[in-house]
DNA sequence: CTGTTAGCGCTTTCAT
DNA sequence: ATGAAAGCGCTAACAG
């Protein structure tokens, strides 16, 4: 690799000068900008932000903290991040936790000691991690932006985007109870991590609303996988009084609990409704179509990265928060209950 | 962030002898290790991995090129990848091409000038992209390591793990054709782009190793959506001697191909039998169970990993080719043809 | 408009 | 076993 030396060298000017011309950081005389660009283009250099980084301390990289890049909500955050960022000239390592607090510290340990400018987090649990929390409570006494994504410290004074989900979880029930259902059952995760929480709340919020019963055996934790969706919605149905419709905590587990129905020739949605979460591609194309609560994963993403971005440049600004809609995408998943 | 000095100076000890605990690069004794180590804690000390790059040239990151995170194949190749290097000290920077030649050549300037040890590249064209291939021999004769995943350059010389898609695909004309069939079809992506290129020869390859008929009609090219597939078997549809049976380049399209059937009343596998590409979990979950040839893209990324690595650490090596399998998994949207 | 000098955080000879 | 000094690639005063 060439250095900006050999460029000095070869256009006969001096490193600042060629620093110069780079960053367009003072007036440079055509003439000599052209030698400059002329042997830079010559020993194709390109300058190196690891160099310039230990001064500037600009590294254009950004920290990316989710909990599997395979779940297609957080793959779709992820590329609206990225999106955005590079736009700016930034780039960004993505790091998974799994929702493991050791590996969240972990992770962003090793992202810091990278030199990158910020972070964008999905925190896994929210206000019940103490060793993560203080860790980044920590970053944030150093004042290193950090952008907030669904989740966010128990502590209103950051910047962070969520996407009511809450709201959306009570639109999915509003939905259902005005088509004359009463006992609607909720699959979950579980309840207390990530971005159940939100959800669950939402659910309830909107049973008492409509002054539905709340039964404690029409909500059932499950993985939050498909097999979790399928297992839990079987124990639904083994119940002497199952229920006529279930929202769930996501599509995936949506579409289990659909094949656990399809199993036993229980069908969808004459017999029973179905509700997902996050509207991932799929959920149009299963048969029939899943209804479910669309969360803006991408838009979030580019949200956030927008935030930090400014945060990065005006780091005195006061926190941000901004709430995206999530909202119901009615299909064929959802009908009134047997009468 | 304290520096190697602060910590050196509340220690009583030179900076080297602190960087000396760090790295285990020489004998240190006990005592002073010690008062280093705890000197540290107390400063909350993380070696700069930025410092030491300048000198040392490792920054324990490498870029990872793919063609779009959001797709589910490359979300868990990914995930492969992440987890081989996290092990190993390294993380990752990931960027998208969409497919885009120029956008392929700008990531991998981008993530070149972060300094990054390597790079591990979905190559989005195989030898038919000069801009990008142009500037990736380039890094190859900067002995830049590099594994390729999927497609390669057309060259031999060079690291990279493939899946057979090409036998993959034979696999499933041959059951396919084993089954009756004899009119097959092909929805394919751009046949000359991308991962489409080995899928749409190893249909070819094996039409006529069992003698049958290759239609030009029945091979059309698509988007690599869903809605690319739909739009492709009505257009298959609307032939006057549909086929019976279709190959698609990849699940997403075999489901966008199933709801074209499902909308005009042609029943799977009854009368259209349909097999898809790449296994994502989504495809054990359609209605009926999408029959598809499993792509091990989480192993691919693993793998491609491990041998970056060994050639970070031994650049002279003869290259290395690792061939995985992809494996026909037969469910339920595959059956003889009508009588 | 351009050059000189020092320094960012760390490693690495070379001494001791 | 430890320290001093130079240097990695670049930027940022400070001169001129």
């Amino acid at each position: 690799m060439a250095t900006i030396y050999d460029v000095a060298q070869r256009a006969g000017v001096s490193p600042s000068t060629v620093s110069r011309v780079f960053n367009k950081t003072a007036a440079i005389s055509q003439a000599t900008r052209e030698r400059v660009l002329a042997a830079a283009r010559e020993l194709d250099y390109q300058p190196s932000i690891l160099g310039s980084a230990l001064t500037t301390k600009q590294t254009f990289i950004i920290g990316l903290v989710i909990t599997d890049i395979r779940n297609p909500y957080s793959s779709f955050l992820a590329r609206g991040v990225q999106d955005t960022l590079f736009k700016e000239g930034y780039v960004c390592i993505i790091c998974n936790t799994d929702g493991d607090p050791r590996r969240e510290v972990h992770v962003l340990q090793e992202i810091r000691r990278r030199g990158v400018n910020g972070f964008i987090i999905t925190p896994s649990f929210a206000g019940r991690n103490p060793e993560a929390d203080r860790y980044i409570r920590q970053l944030l006494a150093h004042r290193v932006p950090i952008a907030f994504v669904g989740n966010r410290l128990d502590d209103p004074n950051v910047d962070y985007v969520t996407s009511r989900a809450q709201d959306g979880a009570a639109q999915a029930v509003n939905y259902l109870a005005g088509l004359g259902h009463r006992a609607i059952g909720f699959i979950g995760g579980r309840y207390t991590q990530g971005v159940a929480v939100g959800r669950w709340l939402g659910y309830q919020e909107a049973m008492i609303a409509n002054r539905l019963p709340l039964c404690p055996e029409l909500m059932v934790e499950s993985d939050t996988t498909s097999e979790g969706g399928e297992q839990a919605m079987h124990r639904l149905l083994d119940l002497p009084n199952p229920p006529s419709a279930v929202l769930t905590v996501n599509d995936l587990v949506a579409i289990g609990a659909m094949v656990a129905c399809h199993r036993r020739g229980v069908s969808i949605p004459d017999q029973m409704s179905i509700v997902g979460f996050d509207n991932i591609p799929i959920a149009a194309l299963t048969i029939p179509a899943l209804t479910t609560v669309a969360q803006p994963a991408y838009e979030m993403g580019a949200k956030a990265a927008e935030m930090l971005l400014r945060r990065c440049q005006q780091p005195d600004l006061p926190p941000q928060q901004v709430h995206l809609r999530s909202s119901l995408v009615v299909r064929q998943t959802t009908a009134p209950p047997p009468a």
